[in-house]
DNA sequence: ATGAAAGCGCTAACAT
DNA sequence: ATGTTAGCGCTTTCAT
């Protein structure tokens, strides 16, 4: 046996199949290592003696062996629906060139560092993708582990390749367009400011509100400590009841947007007549939304496919170049900035 | 060098480290696999000896290392935030017990079992949990392979032990207070009919409606390829364009009961006043939208915990007595049933 | 293309 | 608790 824990068990050995097959173990490594040529009867035979041993996939596990390895791809959260068309777009690239892609749910941080890395040692992962905020330390840490790139939330400080956005620009596209409406009391509903798209979406907004000459309210920039649809109601409603009357709120996510027109409707204001609502992400609520939801789309499914396709460049090409992609965003308007709804 | 297609590289081996602590392999070994007892002071040279070979994280894999290995949750589809739930529920109860656990999106069919068994077996997976559908063929041959739990949707045919709802009892509670309310002409919102749920909850309708001697009208029946907004939305728009107005909709899913609403609002139908709807999951969407939706909640967290639990159990314990989970639902009234909202 | 046999990395048994 | 040594599974080399 060798260096597994043993969890699997009954493990059918290559003796086993050599000898039902009549073959030697190392035309049987050669089959399944795909290291060497091997005749069609042949692996005729050890199809058959594998079909004997209760192994009916025998014939496809030795086509595709030889073929490339498990790639991990780390998100924050299951929840947050943004990540859903990410993750099939890294799906989509890791099947084409015949990688593995599994999906795992963590926030890594300082005390979930060790378990993490375990866990990419443990299954072998020859490369990792990460759609989370890593913490510097932590993030050196596993580029030193592992081939990494980072999807849309990233850190430029140990030349760690990345696929991502312009976030302060899409900000400012969608501010611009707000201002161009007329609004000018927009206030900012932001996620947590430890990402990077927080940072850079709030100098965008402030960069907007300064180009234009608007006057910032401190006290209608929301900084919540996740993208909470809940706490988002919550701090709005606090906002409402002291009696602020924003014409409009730009919204660092779709979520986000969708308290803001619940809230809304409580106080008995009118969306978009009385206030605006921009979201971030065209996720599905932006459009399941009454109204629909006006919102900044980013191409989630490239963005997925070209950080793994990146890292399936990187594992397999050693010290490839490091270069980044920063991808278009779109703003897509709908009925919750649009000034004359039917 | 082992089995593996080699596809990660600069392995460390034992006697490097062996050479540099000035240990033997077999002390190594023993740390590593963490089936025999080793001094800590041993422990610290190995740790040296790994920081030295520029390896950080040795101490922990040492620790760690002993305990179980690698289980992989298949789910049909990231886009259905029904799973997000399911899956925290399942990392909790890996984690726990010092399992790992990985997501895989993948329908399994005829045409993607071949991959999906080749990922299992790249991956190591010592366990398996499937969300999906799975045909029968392909469900005997998994279950062949690696020891399997279905987690909601389920195939009672091969004795594979599973965790879910009763679909049935649930449609039928939700049916019944809709005909508390009142309504009569109800129609249903379907997924596709390869589902189990699916078939469990248009059973739990027609018993319904029959015990109440309501007429059913096929044509308000509506079957869905798959759990789409936008399919829900044309099929409704159909349906209120022959000029039939149901005073009720039950969905099997909140997705589909806020494209009724959408539609609904298009036909100047006011929800619940004209229309009642009852969605299904308790997903976000359905507090997110205007009308709230009443819903039937499932267990999300509990299912996939209870899932994890009893597929940990059944690969360390091999031949275990086959034993079913059924968890309860609960009814959540919301607006979208209510007969006088504010 | 295949087998025999050597080599390698890891584990397990035995000795201390 | 650790080293020695035998053994096992897999890969690779060499010969055919």
């Amino acid at each position: 046996m060798q260096t597994t824990t043993d969890v699997q068990k009954n493990r059918v050995h290559y003796k086993q199949i050599a000898q039902i097959s009549g073959l030697s173990v190392a035309t049987i490594s050669r089959i399944f290592t795909g290291r060497a040529k091997v005749a069609e009867d042949t692996k005729d035979k050890v199809v058959k003696a594998l079909a004997a041993l209760g192994i009916d996939d025998g014939l496809f596990r030795i086509k595709e062996n030889q073929r490339g390895g498990l790639l991990v791809f780390n998100i924050p959260s299951f929840g947050n629906p943004f990540y859903a068309k990410i993750m099939s777009g890294a799906k989509s690239a890791a099947t084409q060139r015949g990688w593995q892609l599994l999906v795992n749910e963590e926030h890594i941080n300082d005390s979930t560092i060790d378990n993490f890395i375990l866990l990419l040692q443990k299954v072998r992962a020859a490369g990792l993708v990460t759609a989370n905020h890593v913490p510097p330390a932590q993030l050196q840490r596993i580029a030193k582990t592992i081939p990494l790139v980072q999807c849309c939330e990233f850190d430029r400080a140990f030349d760690i390749p990345y696929v991502s956005i312009d976030d302060s620009m899409a900000t400012r596209s969608a501010m611009e367009y707000l201002i161009s409406l007329g609004r000018r009391n927009i206030g900012f509903v932001n996620g947590p400011i430890r990402y990077k798209y927080a940072r850079e979406r709030l100098q965008g907004y402030r960069e907007s509100m300064e180009k234009s000459g608007l006057p910032m309210d401190p006290t209608l920039v929301i900084q919540l400590p996740e993208i909470s649809y809940n706490l988002a109601v919550s701090a709005l409603t606090n906002i409402f009841n002291t009696g602020k009357r924003p014409d409009a709120f730009f919204c660092a996510s779709d979520i986000l947007a969708a308290a803001v027109i619940k809230v809304c409707a409580r106080y008995g204001l009118k969306v978009p007549k009385d206030v605006a609502v921009i979201g971030f992400d065209n996720v599905d609520i932006s459009f399941m939304s009454s109204p629909t939801i006006t919102t900044i789309s980013q191409p989630e499914f490239q963005l997925g496919f070209s950080a793994c396709e990146l890292l399936i460049e990187r594992v397999t090409n050693g010290e490839a170049p490091l270069h980044n992609i920063v991808l278009d965003t779109e703003l897509i308007v709908r009925e919750s900035s649009q000034q004359f709804t039917t």
